[in-house]
DNA sequence: AAATAAACGAGACGGTACGTCCCGTCTTAGA
DNA sequence: TCTAAGACGGGACGTACCGTCTCGTTTATTT
């Protein structure tokens, strides 16, 4: 009854070395200046072999992202009570990666990826966007009455990490006050 | 009293020729698979008249911002004295543009070259960013008494553009009540 | 126990192509002028596959020289019995190859091939030079008692070769009596 | 009555710095490498200068062998009475100087250059070939009775310099024994 | 067990583009 | 009008990778 045609079956070994590979020549070098050959040479691995599992580096650097290959896990706002406090420190948190050398360059070859692949974009926006627990944290703050009721939980999510990816590209580097006036930006009551 | 160092000037009409083909070259391909020997051909140009003034297809892009071949000139905001309205418009036709066949392209190519390139970078910052007539809407509804008078006019804005980039690397399409929400996440009073 | 080191062997349908092709583009256009390119293009093979197997263009002609593409085979002295005209033959038909349009710049583009290549020198010695039939010839001269026993032969050839070669270059027209003039230089009893 | 049509006459500063500066780069760099850039920079001379007056890098290295800025003047073969001694005296003389480190390579270098540009082929014949010293030494061996009286004389040069040729572009390196036996090959009687 | 077939490492292949070198012509300013 | 300087359009260089296509080997599933 098995799916499974016939001779061997796709091999695990290869799959986790080829998204390793991928994950450190990306943060390496960055989204360009990827190569499949590379990535191949690194995993040690035949090229062939990515490509049967692979469509594009587009697509292995999604699958990356899934992984959790790319991004540190720990980049949700914490909670405290406070929602103010909370998202200025979140967000200074994300500034200092992207401060420190390499993460700067690795989020900007996010967001290079992200622009040029559309799975890269997606699997992006699933990450950082919507679903996530910065939203999480937001609703949480509705909840305690620091947010209106029929606040755009969503397009302040956007509006925060947009002004972030913003900064990355433009090379503005972040100031000290810059995370309070940034949370002030969507959370003015205060 | 001639700074000129002596042998003949750089030719203005090959200059010009090599922007505009890189405006061409990118609106038709994108920042990726923009091609030097494209750009060359297209500009009926050696190439080495290009890497002569030019470092890379970054610089090339920066200077087409900076001549306005890329962008419209138009994406100022209105000023109705309705500061509300005047940035929903405002978002919407920006919106409008990123959503229509090619726009949406262009912008996640300028947004790739951005990240990529520091040059075009900055232009981007410089053209969209802190100085831009966005600010000067943001600071006429100060005037007006619209915003408050220590409102973090800076980040707002970068908000907004930031919102923008990332819904556009993120391929969420843009929905009618879209631009009104986001407004909302920054101007919450209304 | 194959001495073949893994993945696809060597296409011969291109090694041959590329000689071919570097044979046709020879004989065109001579030795300068010859373009890796144009071979490439003539071959219908890409750049990399010619370099991945040859280091140079000099290289390319000689191995084009030991194929025996680029000489006709029947550069070898008749034996009637009489060394003399025997010889005076010979130079006349290898003259006459020389007069011929092409055939003159053939010869001085694989005297540049050699002077300025190694490997096509020692190819070219080794076709034209010492162990050749020309050798054999005198030396069955030696054996009919045309030729004293402990004639020079390595150095009767490579006169007489060598004195075809410098006419070559100094385009220098061969006329009817300087065949037997030229014998008559290595041939003095007669 | 002037022939000079007016303005500045052409520079004799110039023209010797070209042939100096071509000479030094054809003895560094050989024929092919010449570049008319790097002979322009090293004359400290504008290209247009070079291109003014000479139509090709092949008529520059010409005018160098007539001013003789290439060749060693006392290749002359000596005059002691004995033509076989001088002779390979003579012999020897020219294959120490192509033994020598440099010298070998500027032999094919003018070879290279002979046999690409007809200019530089009948420089070469000329200076080495029919009317040279040689053929005046091997006359006066026919006038002291060395060598009978109808004896080809310019194809006995001719074969002596051909075999030298043949040598340099062979890469056989000349063993002591070869010259004697070179002229021996001409010289049979002894 | 033998036959079959897919996955694997390796890497050759036809190509595209790279960034550099040099060509021969043209343009400028100065002598 | 010649010169030094050097920008120009163009052609070729040798290299890096692309994505596809063999190879021979290894492994798993049928017959």
């Amino acid at each position: 009854m098995s799916e499974h045609r016939r001779g061997p079956a796709r091999s695990e070994v290869a799959r986790v070395a080829i998204l390793e590979a991928t994950a450190r020549q990306f943060a390496t070098r960055g989204y360009d200046h990827l190569t499949m050959e590379g990535i191949a040479a690194d995993a040690k691995v035949g090229k062939q072999t990515i490509y049967r599992w692979w469509s594009s580096k587009g697509a292995l650097v999604a699958d990356c992202l899934i992984e959790g290959l790319l991004l540190p896990d720990d980049l949700n706002p914490p909670d405290t009570g406070d929602l103010r406090a909370d998202l200025t420190d979140w967000l200074g948190s994300i500034l200092a990666i992207a401060q420190h050398p390499g993460g700067e360059a690795l989020m900007r070859s996010l967001i290079s990826a992200a622009a040029e692949n559309e799975d890269v974009g997606r699997r992006l926006h699933e990450s950082l966007g919507a679903s996530s627990s910065l939203i999480v944290r937001l609703q949480a703050g509705v909840d305690a009455g620091q947010l209106p009721a029929g606040a755009p939980l969503t397009e302040i999510g956007e509006a925060l990490v947009g002004a972030v990816i913003l900064r990355a590209i433009s090379r503005v580097p972040a100031e000290e006050a810059t995370t309070a006036r940034l949370v002030q930006a969507v959370l003015p009551a205060g």
